[in-house]
DNA sequence: ACAGGATCCTGGGGGC
DNA sequence: TGCCCCCAGGATCCTG
């Protein structure tokens, strides 16, 4: 589901919510998700102060005092929000921490929960003791650079020397984090470039228009907080409003905005992939 | 090295 | 109403 702009907009709607909030207790449900819950966690989060929410691709970092994260995936069903404790709990919800302010005024406000809900349970939760694990999982995945300052040089090598197609470059986590299927589509649809057209084939100039229309696709979508097919929703619990600019994402049959011809949908990299056959040439 | 398929899950929609 | 099939924003493992 989320891809970079959904989990973007989350974080950003999250921080204020969890600023200056301690864990005071943990519910955990019965489904495992892809990586069961260890129990042995609950203590070491139990009273741990909130010191930053971010983002890595499409994985958010809980940072806790005494140096230990809590690491979010939302596979593709996943939400993460901070309600009301008296907001009722929906079903498919795999982990509650309830939140205390602390410092002074603990006002009368009442108490919050951070809520992690996934109904397909494509999505984990993992917990690490120290910087460094974390920093060894992220390595370990072998997770690529943000889109963000993404170095031109080194995008165009990772081109250069695949013969893979740009659609499965573009979802590839290795090359770059945070992309899936409907950005890609997108992004190779602002660039004009044919999502079956082969690395290595892919022009320098080609390759930086490439980069670029990533970043205007990405910031754009961060723009109208992400986009909503059925599950996601940000922090607040809102629907995002990308999705009522895709240009070719679910288009298949409608006209091209550019040239008018029909939009394509085709299967590649095992998933299914939105193109216009006038305006992205094979060549 | 890469494509393609299957897998982990639940739920919605279409066809009959 | 029910059943069956296909589809879905992700990641990972296996085969050829």
């Amino acid at each position: 589901m989320p891809e970079l702009p959904e989990v973007e907009t989350i974080v950003r709607d999250l921080r204020p919510r969890l600023h200056a909030r301690r864990i005071a207790a943990v519910w955990v449900g019965e489904k495992s998700l892809r990586r069961p819950y260890d129990p042995q966690w609950t203590p070491k989060l139990i009273g741990r102060r909130i010191k930053s929410l971010s983002r890595r691709g499409k994985w958010i970092v809980l940072c806790l005092d005494k140096n230990v994260y809590l690491v979010f995936h939302l596979g593709m069903t996943g939400q993460l929000t901070v309600v009301s404790r008296k907001e009722p709990v929906l079903p498919h919800t795999h982990l509650i921490l309830r939140l205390k302010p602390f410092g002074r005024d603990p006002a009368e406000e009442p108490s919050r929960q951070l809520r992690f809900r996934d109904i397909r349970r494509f999505g984990s939760i993992t917990f690490f003791a120290d910087e460094t694990k974390l920093m060894e999982f992220f390595n370990q995945s072998h997770l690529g650079p943000e889109p963000f300052g993404l170095d031109s040089i080194y995008w165009q090598n990772c081109l250069a020397r695949t013969s893979r197609c740009l659609k499965a470059v573009l979802l590839d986590q290795r090359v770059l984090a945070g992309i899936g299927n409907i950005y890609s589509d997108e992004a190779l649809f602002e660039a004009r470039l044919h999502p079956k057209r082969m690395g290595r084939n892919v022009g320098s100039k080609e390759a930086s228009r490439l980069r670029r229309a990533i970043l205007t696709v990405l910031n754009r979508a961060i723009e109208k907080r992400g986009s909503s097919i059925r599950d996601y929703v940000s922090g607040n619990g809102n629907r995002g409003e990308y999705q009522e600019e895709f240009r070719v994402y679910g288009r298949f049959g409608e006209p091209c905005p550019r040239c008018g011809r029909p939009i394509r949908r085709i299967r590649l990299a095992g998933r299914s992939t939105h193109f216009c056959p006038g305006c992205q040439r094979q060549t």
